[in-house]
DNA sequence: ACGGGGAGTGCAAGCGTATGCTCATTGCGG
DNA sequence: CCGCAATGAGCATACGCTTGCACTCCCCGT
């Protein structure tokens, strides 16, 4: 059935070894005659290799596996663009998979791509902020670095290991004063899920551009979404609810934002006339949206070019970090605070 | 520096196969105290199997590739979510690729996937309609099949093999019907990439539902896109310069037709009074837009979980083949045919 | 009490490939 | 014309694991 690397070099008359070094070997040892029936032989025996072997025998594999929260979500397919750029490049093949932020199944996923050897990991999306979890966590990829495997966190996490992360408090802390010159004085915040350092950090940077300008965010205008854009149209609802006197609205990331463009037509409030909302990340859609919305970009493929760039280059002593500038972007969506009623 | 089976064996005074059983062989042939002394042993040892090593000696390794043009496409990344959905449930792991419709990397990946002993084989996203393309992915995916390889095709392609594939043709069709009752009677196109079975189908249906209700669509309304946001803009533009009396646009995916509507907007053309708009896949998106956007529902998610599910059933002596249906939703950025200038 | 049977272990042979080392061959200088 | 260095090919082992088969006990039936 499966054609070996001992059927091709019997084909051609040779040795395993010959037929391994002409197939794969860069070094230049063998005869061009041989070399030729080898090929040939390979050919039409439509031999192909087997990787696992390969790699058996080599102890590498040139598989790099990378956990996302969700490959479906925007923010992520855009990191993996920028993974994926790199390591095709490299001649890299990426395993991904998702986590769907549950950390058993996190867990699950770097130990059996551990499993498979890959030689270096990439942890794209902050991590659960939870002791438990981060000491786990943190155990499972020093298994993994002991063995020679290299890791990448994109996002802040717990663990110690190379990173690379946006700068999620400036760019929260940017657009609080943005909110603070527009004359907003009440906003309410659609944050992400509790225990992710991502919202921990948009949240306190946030709340530090409002203190800046000495506007005080109160805990119960911020409720918690689940960066999904339904769960941004509830959390809408709740805010428009509790406390009806906001005149603007950040939600963590543009999918809830917009979520909440979607709540506040179905209450035909009009934005930015009589409310501003802004997201977070600037994915693709954030400008084809109504209004086009204004956010913090987030340089998502270079993030994901960093990390790959990192896991590709040999370990060093200490840990090294990158930073990746976010920057604001004014679109339609905000505007100045509409009077009170 | 790695632990091995061998090391575990050791430290717990047992063989190897006795430590090889204890750690996967479901089957309770082993003594409990020893069984408990080779699980503390790996425990401590913080064993990982080595999952090269298990694919090699077991002839199968639980891996499915997944071809896909790209992932950052929300309609690929629907179908990944039904594939990881079935996956997962079967304890497999997927190995997802991107192609970006590029013939070459296609294959290449093939060979790839093939090389890593993947179980099966996922093609997602129409094939290239040329010849040399054609016979060069039907003898590669021979190769595979013939060595025990299962492949699923998603979308229509020349290649043999079981297929699951949308009714690209009736739901083009379906919204062909709907514009000549609203009255439309010039109407644009912005196709897909010109050599996909896909635009082949979806352009043939819909021009097929004209000729039933009288209505001539001509090649000259028909521009070409790459399924890109911004080739719906450019092919907008385009449309609307060299057909201006047209009353409606259709074009082939979701993704193009919110491009439409920027390039409307950029013009101050009014969707639906003075034009209408229709999409093709219903993206999550496609309500979100403003206009919401009237389209044909594919269901994606439903694609890849029956494209999984058939490459996990054993192959059948014929080819099998799924067919999915679509379905016409209708939103705001339809209406009834703009009266002539 | 002895033989047969069954359950539990261990031995060793692969799975497909890479590669260090040995061996044969050739060509050249002395 | 002989011996040596260089060059190219092959042998055999290692990579980490699974599994058929043989072997050893121990228990039970007769």
């Amino acid at each position: 059935m499966g054609t070996n690397l001992a059927k091709v070099a019997a084909h051609a008359g040779v040795s395993l070894a010959t037929a391994s070094r002409v197939l794969n070997g860069g070094a230049r040892v063998v005869t061009a005659s041989l070399r030729a029936r080898v090929l040939a032989a390979a050919d039409e025996l439509q031999y192909v290799p087997n990787a696992q072997a390969q790699a058996l025998a080599r102890a590498s594999n040139a598989i790099v596996g990378v956990l996302v929260h969700d490959m479906s979500d925007p923010y992520f397919s855009e990191i993996l663009r920028g993974i994926q750029r790199v390591a095709t490049n490299a001649n890299r093949l990426v395993i991904t998979s998702n986590s769907y932020r549950d950390p058993e199944r996190e867990l699950e996923y770097v130990r059996l791509l551990h499993a498979h050897r890959v030689d270096a990991l990439i942890l794209a999306g902050s991590g659960l902020d939870t002791l438990e979890y981060s000491q786990q966590m943190a155990h499972h990829i020093a298994v993994f670095t002991n063995t020679g495997g290299r890791v990448v966190l994109i996002g802040r996490h717990q663990i110690p290991g190379d990173t690379v992360l946006p700068d999620n408090f400036g760019g929260a802390y940017q657009l609080a004063t943005y909110f603070a010159q527009l004359g907003h004085r009440r906003i309410g915040v659609i944050a992400g899920p509790a225990l992710l350092t991502t919202t921990y950090d948009r949240l306190e940077g946030f709340r530090s551009g409002l203190v800046a300008a000495g506007i005080v965010l109160h805990d119960s205008d911020v409720v918690t979404g689940d960066f999904s854009r339904d769960s941004g149209v509830a959390a809408t609802h709740q805010l428009l609810t509790q406390a009806s006197d906001i005149t603007a609205i950040f939600a963590h990331n543009d999918v809830m934002a917009v979520g909440a463009l979607v709540a506040l037509r179905q209450r035909g409030i009009a934005v930015p006339q009589q409310m501003t909302v802004a997201g977070f990340d600037d994915i693709p859609v954030a400008e084809d949206v109504t209004p086009a919305l204004t956010t913090v970009r987030v340089p998502m493929v270079e993030l994901g070019v960093q990390a790959m760039t990192m896991a590709l280059s040999p370990a060093t002593e200490g840990v090294r970090s990158v930073i990746c500038a976010t920057e604001l972007v004014i679109r339609a969506s905000s505007g100045t605070a509409a009077p009170h009623t």
